[in-house]
RNA sequence: CGGAGCGUGGUGUAACGGCUAACAUCCCUGUUUUGGGAACAGGUGACUCCGGGUUCGAAUCCCGGCGCUCCGACCA
């Protein structure tokens, strides 16, 4: 994509009513634009970064089963009734609105409900088991306060998986390998070193949940780590029992703000008793089917992405993310576009995105500093720079937008830069 | 939901109760410049969040509303 034909532009100050970095960066960059606190819209660049994450996501959803399908905004409130969380003073953060006639409807903030009733109407033998489903879907959550930029809005992007399995056994296998599918997402996202797998308070059906958390100061959580295992605790389950149960010692741990990045749990038979969710065994017997559910909001993910991986310089996206691979930035010379270097710069833009690499092409007639300070803004993790000077010498210059390394590379060679 | 702070061109800021609301940036014209947000000249753009009130006079003081931010509570 041309540069000169992106709408947006970048800003070299923040506007006065965002603190977080990830806001004031996006901002700046343009990749969102704040309707109201809590409320981002996604501009083109930021859509891109949101269609990397939610691909990763979806492969790995994939991978372990998953079956994609997408529920409605709008929610029925009767079935709310039967798990007795429509009511107000129940559930806090509802949006609710009506119909014409008066119908009362909500607007979804989780999706246990629906899918339950959905997978009741599929679901009447063991045969049918195990199910695994999930979506993408923005959520809408009446926060009593929106902070945090893009990591804790009232109208978000969620990722959330449902599983439906005939016992404890078998939802165990399931959670596990969905859990290590979250372990590799976070790997992919470029933050797996930084995000901790953290035991958390369980509710009603099991002993602990496990939350993602990934270690920054603009976290809301405080985490205990135990750098020897691995292991991590939410500060809501510290406890001598917690400790003694995950074999951790006080002594040992370190504290650490964090984000959480995803959730999953175990929710036994909590939605599918109330909702008449269950299956006939091979004896005959009607069960009720064990449920688990598994969140990972997109939004809040690039959030964090921007949290820790930025520098006084703006964004550094990891290569899975960017919304683009390549930077060509080129220094035109004096006749400008229909200059040499302009001509040069042309054509390899045209040869790069043949070969089928996703570049942003500065093409703007703009002095070399702008265009540099653009870049690392944007911080798309390689800068390509066509100028006089690299013309002359017949290679190719590469900055690396996290290390700051540059290299002289033939076009030939660029492959394999772009693979590592 | 409790507490605190703040609303002035697109953005960031300034202006004692008193002149045509100022400066920077962005944007537009032109000249010049071209490897880290250049320089000069000219120009566009604001009922100072909204509604009341006090006053000869309100961006400024008072009341109400709306919005934003931060701290805390909450976060299935």
């Amino acid at each position: 994509m041309r540069q000169s034909q992106l709408f947006t532009k970048t800003r070299k100050e923040a506007p006065k009513d965002e603190v977080s970095k990830n806001a004031q960066l996006l901002i700046r960059a343009g990749y969102i634009h704040k309707e109201m606190a809590g409320v981002y819209s996604f501009l083109p660049l930021g859509l891109r970064v949101m269609e990397k994450i939610t691909g990763i996501i979806r492969e790995e959803m994939n991978v372990v089963g998953g079956q994609e399908l997408s529920l409605t905004a709008l929610q029925d409130k009767s079935l709310w009734e039967k798990t007795d969380r429509w009511d107000d003073a129940k559930v806090d953060n509802w949006f609710k609105t009506k119909l014409k006639n008066g119908t009362e409807v909500g607007l979804g903030m989780t999706h246990e409900e629906p899918l339950t009733a959905i997978m009741a109407e599929y679901v009447s033998s063991y045969r049918d088991l195990p199910i695994a489903a999930y979506q993408f879907q923005t959520k809408f959550r009446n926060e009593t306060r929106a902070k945090s930029g893009i990591m804790r809005g009232r109208e978000f992007l969620m990722k959330d998986m449902y599983t439906f399995s005939k016992d404890e056994k078998e939802h165990a296998a399931y959670y596990a390998k969905i859990h290590d599918a979250y372990i590799k997402i976070f790997k992919r996202l470029g933050i797996g070193d930084t995000t901790h797998a953290t035991f958390a308070a369980g509710g009603i059906f099991s002993k602990y949940s496990e939350e993602f958390q990934t270690e920054s100061e603009a976290g809301e959580d405080l985490i205990y780590v135990d750098p020897k295992s691995g292991k991590a605790l939410n500060k809501e389950v510290l406890t001598d029992e917690v400790l003694a149960d995950l074999g951790l010692s006080r002594a040992d741990l370190v504290e650490k703000k964090s984000i959480e990045v995803g959730n999953i749990f175990n929710l036994g038979t909590k939605f599918s008793e109330p909702l008449g969710l269950t299956y006939l065994n091979e004896k005959g017997e009607k069960q009720p089917v064990i449920m688990g559910c598994y969140g990972l909001g997109p939004s809040r993910a690039m959030g964090t992405i921007v949290e820790v991986l930025s520098d006084e310089n703006g964004i550094v996206w990891p290569k899975s993310v960017a919304p683009f691979a390549i930077h060509l930035v080129v220094l035109h010379d004096k006749e400008g576009k229909d200059g040499t270097v302009g001509k040069a710069a042309e054509e390899l833009y045209s040869d790069l995105t043949k070969q089928g690499y996703e570049v942003l092409f500065d093409d703007r007639e703009l002095r070399p500093g702008e265009k540099f300070a653009d870049s690392d803004l944007i911080g798309i993790p390689l800068r390509i720079v066509v100028s006089e000077k690299n013309l002359a010498e017949g290679k190719l210059e590469l900055k690396h937008r996290a290390s700051g390394k540059v290299e002289k590379i033939t076009e030939a060679e660029l492959s394999a830069v772009l693979a590592k």
